[in-house]
DNA sequence: GTCTATAAATAGATAGAC
DNA sequence: GTCTATCTATTTATAGAC
């Protein structure tokens, strides 16, 4: 069998999979069905067998990505671990699951630039239940003395746009070849990445300022 | 003389205008022509007759913004001040233009998501050109043995991204009230922001770690 | 489940009068 | 400089055959 023949009654799958890379790529008012179906390589009509419309399929892409990272925030959140060591996880977790799902960067900053426009209150309060999970942990680790009183709100918005935008930026580069500067820079592999962020909250963190 | 009214041949700052603002709720793609127009209280033919076409009008409000920061980073990069000094300038100065122009932030975060596919090489180096005031201020950190030895564009990308996510945000809060959390959080003054971000950038850099 | 053909709406852009 | 009216292309979505 052919290395990308697909066995009959996954469409869905290769249409979800076609749809986070076309709405990563271009966001959700740019990215075309035609090309959705094309890169899927189904028919539009197949598209809207199996998903009611562009926004609906928008939604489940990102459904898809949030539950999961706020599961596993959550988890870190609830567990015996000691705060800093739970802040090493909850960053170490959700740049895995960014490196692990490529439309999640990119997406996430557009819908923070519209101020989450296209985001139902459902999903919202799964984005919402990220950021609750980080609350958490750094409410434990001011609670023992271990954090500093830095607001939370203002923290978790240091930490997390950085994240995204590393991984967004990988595009930026590899189009803009020949650029001094911001596009020069060499990639960076994810483990390097991965300490960056964790100092850079550690330090944010930091009970002696 | 009514508020609202105009002097005849102010109709090209008023587009300008209008089109920031719809830029930056909508993006690029989603910005509607005919919205601005009726934004800027114009006819379309007018917006035209002053800018040749939708995606020239959003490189003159692009470059409106990248020119000024860029400026301003290069007169800090390349002054006298110490490196501390300077690091902390460079920061109120980029969170003073952000709140200046409230359509800088969503702009440049959706441009970030898309691998600045609207932006053409010109104005594409002048956005380097603020990178590279930060990486020389750095440099002189290093140099001196003020700051530690952390990636240039790695700390860029913690700083920056915080400070757009900051403005940014400010529309979420305001469209998901009643949700606890996320959006839930009260707005910050800007001399507080700076202040966070100043105590960041400093703990990121700091030598002894 | 899968496809071809097409409907219906809307977008960016321009012609041409004033 | 300013406006009304309109052209042309494109887009989401669906009807209906297989």
């Amino acid at each position: 069998m052919a290395l990308k023949k697909r066995v009959r009654g996954d469409s869905q799958a290769a249409v979800f999979q076609a749809a986070a890379h076309e709405f990563a790529e271009r966001g959700f008012e740019a990215a075309r069905v035609d090309r959705i179906a094309a890169r899927a390589r189904v028919n539009k009509a197949m598209l809207y067998y199996h998903y009611r419309s562009k926004h609906a399929l928008y939604t489940e892409v990102l459904r898809d990505m949030v539950r999961t990272i706020s599961a596993r925030g959550r988890a870190i959140a609830d567990g015996a671990a000691a705060a800093d060591v739970k802040l090493d996880d909850w960053v170490a977790a959700i740049v895995e699951e960014a490196a692990a799902r490529p439309w999640f960067p990119p997406i996430m900053l557009r819908e923070l630039a519209s101020g989450a426009s296209h985001i139902d209150d459902e999903t919202f309060a799964m984005i919402n239940g990220v950021y609750l999970g980080f609350r958490d942990v750094m409410a434990q680790g001011q609670r023992d003395g271990t954090f500093g009183d830095a607001d939370p709100v203002l923290t978790y918005f240091t930490i997390l746009p950085s994240i995204l935008i590393f991984f967004a930026r990988q595009r930026v580069i590899s189009q803009r070849r020949g650029m001094q500067g911001l596009a020069a820079a060499a990639p960076r592999n994810t483990g390097e990445f991965i300490r960056h962020v964790q100092m850079t909250a550690r330090a944010t963190l930091r009970r002696d300022r």
